[in-house]
RNA sequence: GGUGAGGUGGGUGAGUGGCUGAAACCACCGGUUUGCUAAACCGGCGUACCUUGAAAGGGGUACCGCGGGUUCGAAUCCCGCCCUCACCGCCA
């Protein structure tokens, strides 16, 4: 959510920021609504403010002339302040649902994009950076895609995980589960090697948690939800980890703060359809390593670039084909300035497959967080939150499996081999 | 699941109807003193919104877990909810 005093100071930069997203005229107007309501709440509060500073002047007033023994005149002031009363009780009412409705209001407009994000419509849009320098991997006639090298090598089932629980819950197994545990701890060892501090957070969350990260009410239907217990299972590791600096003020010399986790994410992923949810390409729950970092406003597109570079390496290290790529404005998330894809090749489906997702939300998410720091006037000002994954792991086991098959089995990258504790899956 | 105790500022903790946005102490920041450090002493030290001001600052409102209520007036009384702790039950 934006500050609504940020969208007053700036109406032009928020509106270029809804063109870039291919908002429609009508939406355009958001922007003077928000402005409108805002003036208004405005006024009420004032109205409201003055009304009880009246009441607070009179009670004292009442107080004193009762301890004089002035009963009357105190009972004359006592018909004025419920008098007061009524009146505040009104414009209480009108200014609190004139702060819900700027609120229901400012929840509709997205983060204000980047000036690096290019304009467009969908993700055909988006800038592909190719960093993949030698050819695509060709695999031969052979070829298999990963739900059947799974089924080869008895490495995932996805007909067990279906009885046990339903479509999109896929079980490892035997060295299909080593290689999940292998690159979660290779993920994990990385990012703390870039200074993360480890985090094994809840996998339920609240309804505040859901809603400061902003998955509430954006994202409600995405998230599978215990109803007896009111808490929501975590569609990644985002939720908790980002919570934990929900209502913090910090000071300067307190960031960077650099957090990882891993936990399975859990996403009900309905309306999802077609070749997307063959396998492991789109699954309920899968496994990912996801860093988050707050920092200081001026240090936070360099904090992206360190994070994109980061993940790149893991890339190179597990030698998967991979491009990067530039969200266009249609494409990027509700709550992002700026974020990068990264997409691995899967060579057996000719296709890139989605395995990262890189953000600036700027202090779009720190608004709702309320996640702030004292400057250097001791004011407080909104930190700046990033996440990425690092990585997700479901796909990621798709493209290792597709990309390495050989005649003899399929080769483990020699980075993994001390976590797998083998070499060739068989 | 049951019973009991409790939730006050960064921390400990006082406060049972007006003099309390909140004592005291600790921590923290600034200063005095001081070979250095420490101690001592003095001062400062919550958040959000509204308003005024060029700014520094001033004025107002709200907040003592959250939401309602009683009252001229609530941290304090009443109701509901949430959370924490202890014990019992169950249990990896």
């Amino acid at each position: 959510m934006l500050q609504i005093s940020f969208i007053r100071a700036n109406q032009e930069r928020v509106l270029e920021g809804l063109k870039t997203r291919n908002f429609r005229d009508d939406d355009l107007q958001l922007v003077q609504q928000a402005v409108e309501l805002d003036d208004q709440r405005k006024h009420l509060q004032k109205e409201h403010d003055d009304l009880l500073a009246r009441a607070n002047q009179l009670a004292k007033a009442i107080g004193e002339l009762y301890k004089s023994g002035q009963r009357d005149e105190a009972e004359t002031k006592k018909a004025e302040v419920a008098e007061l009363k009524t009146k505040t009780k009104t414009l209480h009412e009108q200014l609190q649902n004139s702060e819900t409705a700027l609120v229901d209001l400012l929840l509709k407009i997205p983060n204000v994009p980047h000036p690096s994000v290019p304009a467009g419509a969908s993700d055909e849009d988006n800038e592909v950076r190719q960093d993949w320098t030698q050819p695509l991997p060709e695999l031969d006639g052979e070829a298999l895609p990963h739900w059947d090298l799974a089924k080869k090598y008895n490495l995932i089932d996805f007909e067990l995980g279906a009885k046990i629980t339903g479509s999109g819950f896929p079980l490892f197994r035997g060295q299909g589960s080593r290689l999940q545990r292998a690159l979660i701890n290779f993920f994990l060892d990385e990012a703390r090697r870039a200074g993360y501090e480890e985090i094994v957070p809840p996998l339920l969350v609240n309804e505040s948690t859901a809603r400061a990260t902003g998955q509430l009410p954006d994202k409600e239907g995405q998230m599978y939800y215990v109803e007896k217990d009111d808490l929501y299972l975590i569609p990644t590791a985002e939720v908790p980890i980002t919570n934990i600096l929900r209502d913090v003020i910090l000071e300067e010399k307190d960031f960077p703060i650099k957090m990882t986790g891993y936990t399975p994410c859990f996403r009900r992923e309905a309306g999802a359809y077609g070749k997307d949810v063959r396998g492991l390409n789109r699954v309920h729950q899968f496994d990912k390593v996801e860093i988050v970092q707050a920092t200081l406003p001026e240090q936070s597109y360099a904090t992206l670039d360190s994070m994109v570079a980061q993940i790149e390496q893991l890339l190179q290290k597990l030698e998967l084909p991979y491009r990067i790529l530039r969200l266009c404005g249609g494409d990027l998330g509700f709550t992002s300035a700026l974020t990068f894809d990264f997409e691995v090749y899967s060579a057996a489906q000719k296709r890139w497959l989605e395995v990262s997702s890189v953000s600036n939300f700027e202090t779009f998410q720190s608004n709702r967080l309320r996640l702030r720091y004292r400057d250097e006037n001791r004011k407080t000002q909104l930190a700046h939150t990033l996440n990425g994954s690092a990585l997700a792991l479901a796909r990621i086991i798709a493209a290792l499996l597709e990309n390495n098959q050989t005649a003899d089995g399929i080769r483990i990258p020699s980075v993994l081999q001390p976590y797998t504790g083998f070499n060739m899956i068989s």
